[in-house]
DNA sequence: TACATGATGATAATAATTATCAGTATCACG
DNA sequence: CGTGATACTGATAATTATTATCATCATGTA
């Protein structure tokens, strides 16, 4: 496994509670984990664990390109499995009930990717986020 | 003015500190100011001002559409004066250094709206991150 | 001007996260 | 397969951002 070199080479070491960590965010693909809903799912494996490794592994994880960081303005860090630039995903948050959504596609333009550049921006590996409202709270809220 | 009523139909009050606050994230427009530092700002205009004011008062003044909420992922909530449609602008936020540009463009092409309208979202007033590397750090780093 | 009640300031309480520190486990090296 | 240097951990104290509480004050209508 070539995770392995990945940490020695920056002298970090492979811990129980790590790979836990992994594993846990890896199952639930799909969810937006914060870091409490990942502690209480890592008890159920790992019952020793403390909640200052999760704060400690989740930054650790998300350097090494293992995780994302999402933050869906809801007052906690979420993170989600890393996902290659083929995979890449943007997230739809009604601002009125927080449901989140998911949109698989590139939502830029080969022009507005143009706009970016020319702003001395490298969007290697960007995220887009979009605020508006889902079916649902749009209808009830004539805006 | 328009906002007096604004205020009265819903019971509200337009009091001093209202005003204020107001007036100082309006000042300070391109700027992205945290509750605390429009705190700060506002003190030296209105020394008695309590913070829970300030709590209070940057929520109330969003849902006016007076103000915009934005969150960097800095670990705090930050406002900016709202910006109607045609003054839209999104966020490029470089994920090293911090710093955070604007571009004052629609981010969004009409085939890529299309997607998040088949998604049943409504993106009335949308907002975009773009997360990545501003031109100093994507120069240092060889990501 | 007076009063009904919405708003404020001070402060206690929460919630999310970070720092500290002594004890533990990993892994390179022999 | 020890063993030791040191990275990592759990427990917990400390911070930071935000929310709740409550007695007092100020706004705007009558």
């Amino acid at each position: 496994m070539k995770l392995k070199e990945q940490f020695n080479q920056k002298g970090l070491r492979i811990t129980k509670q790590r790979q836990i960590v992994m594993e846990v965010v890896e199952k639930h693909k799909g969810r937006h984990l914060s870091s409490s809903e990942i502690f209480e799912l890592v008890k159920e494996n790992y019952s020793g664990i403390g909640l200052a490794t999760i704060y400690r592994t989740l930054p650790l994880l998300e350097k090494m390109k293992l995780l994302s960081k999402i933050c869906l303005d809801d007052g906690c860090v979420r993170y989600e499995p890393y996902a290659p630039k083929e995979q890449e995903h943007h997230h739809l948050i009604c601002v009125k009930c927080g449901a989140v959504y998911e949109v698989e596609a590139d939502l830029l333009g080969i022009e507005e990717k143009q706009i970016i550049m020319n702003n001395h921006f490298s969007t290697q590996n960007y995220m887009v986020k979009l605020y508006g409202y889902c079916k649902t709270c749009a209808e009830e809220d004539v805006v």
